[in-house]
DNA sequence: AAGAAGTCCTGGGCGC
DNA sequence: TGCGCCCAGGACTTCT
């Protein structure tokens, strides 16, 4: 399930590899169905993007984009299994929706349930994609303020969980670092959200933003599927505080942790830590 | 309008 | 050992 840290993480990796590399042709899998948001074929995207040059590569909540030279943009989204890794020419792996052929690797899109997306658009329109033209602040941007998560969160009754996985509120929170930015907010997941205390708020931001970079520089949580390349996991599954943790004892307080259905996600949190009333 | 629920998808874990 | 069942959840659609 890559969240933004994940997403972070393979940007980082991939990044300096495909730099002003060229694309020297593409296939896609013929039962894909990663196109699925893309107004154009399998074969289309392959004839506009044979040949071009890999201009830049950047990241936008959970969503990767290459930037192409020949004025078009690449959008990945990872879904919940997907992952870009790269391999020795020709080399096979299961579950490949795409094959980028670069001159010394092969960039693969693997995604064993398929809920990730690729779309390519002309340079420009990426902003416009369903998705991301609505999506909220960056949560290690300027933009990103209490003042900013007051304003959006006013007269809101939905628990706080519910919002922190909308990305028209925030980009890049899923249900893993939402659980652990709640915990180290000492907030109850349930909380209605416009009812939480400016200095809710303020403890909020940055238990967000802290939990983000942490867990950018463990490279992101491996559960089961997450790897950033061939073989190698991240690390801050070892650091979650709550996430995946129920039953065990509570890291700060001992309590056991709960875990509950909220927004149609498992939940995680300590009943304890995590007060129901504004502290 | 907001919020809840349904949909897609497949591998892994569990009970029997 | 093997089968069926349930669960994981991001983003989109449909409903109330």
């Amino acid at each position: 399930m890559p969240e933004l840290p994940e997403v972070e993480t393979f940007r980082r990796r991939l990044r300096p590899l495909l730099l002003r590399g060229r694309i020297e042709r593409v296939h896609f899998h013929p039962k894909t169905r990663l196109l699925r948001a893309s107004r154009l074929s399998a074969n289309q995207i392959s004839r506009q993007v044979k040949g071009a040059r890999v201009r830049e590569m950047r990241r936008r909540g959970k969503y990767l984009i290459l930037e192409l030279d020949s004025a078009r943009e690449l959008v990945f989204h990872l879904g919940m299994t997907g992952k870009l890794i790269e391999v020795a020419p020709g080399q096979e792996e299961p579950h490949t929706h795409a094959r980028f052929h670069f001159k010394k690797f092969d960039l693969l899109f693997i995604d064993p349930r398929a809920f990730g997306r690729i779309v390519l658009l002309p340079q420009g329109k990426v902003e416009a994609l369903p998705g991301l033209a609505q999506m909220g602040p960056e949560p290690l941007g300027p933009k990103f303020t209490a003042a900013y998560l007051q304003k959006r969160l006013h007269g809101r009754r939905a628990p706080i969980k519910s919002l922190l996985l909308d990305q028209r509120i925030l980009a890049g929170l899923g249900n893993i670092y939402s659980d652990e930015s709640l915990f180290r907010a000492k907030i109850h997941p349930r909380r209605p959200a416009g009812h939480l205390t400016p200095n809710e708020l303020l403890r909020l931001r940055r238990a967000i933003r802290a939990v983000l970079q942490e867990a950018i520089r463990a490279c992101g949580t491996t559960i089961r599927d997450y790897e950033w390349a061939a073989g190698r996991e991240g690390s801050f599954q070892n650091k979650l505080r709550v996430y995946a943790r129920a039953g065990q004892p509570c890291r700060r307080c001992g309590d056991r942790i709960a875990r509950e259905r909220m927004a149609g996600r498992s939940t995680f949190f300590c009943p304890s830590c995590q007060n129901q009333r504004p502290a």
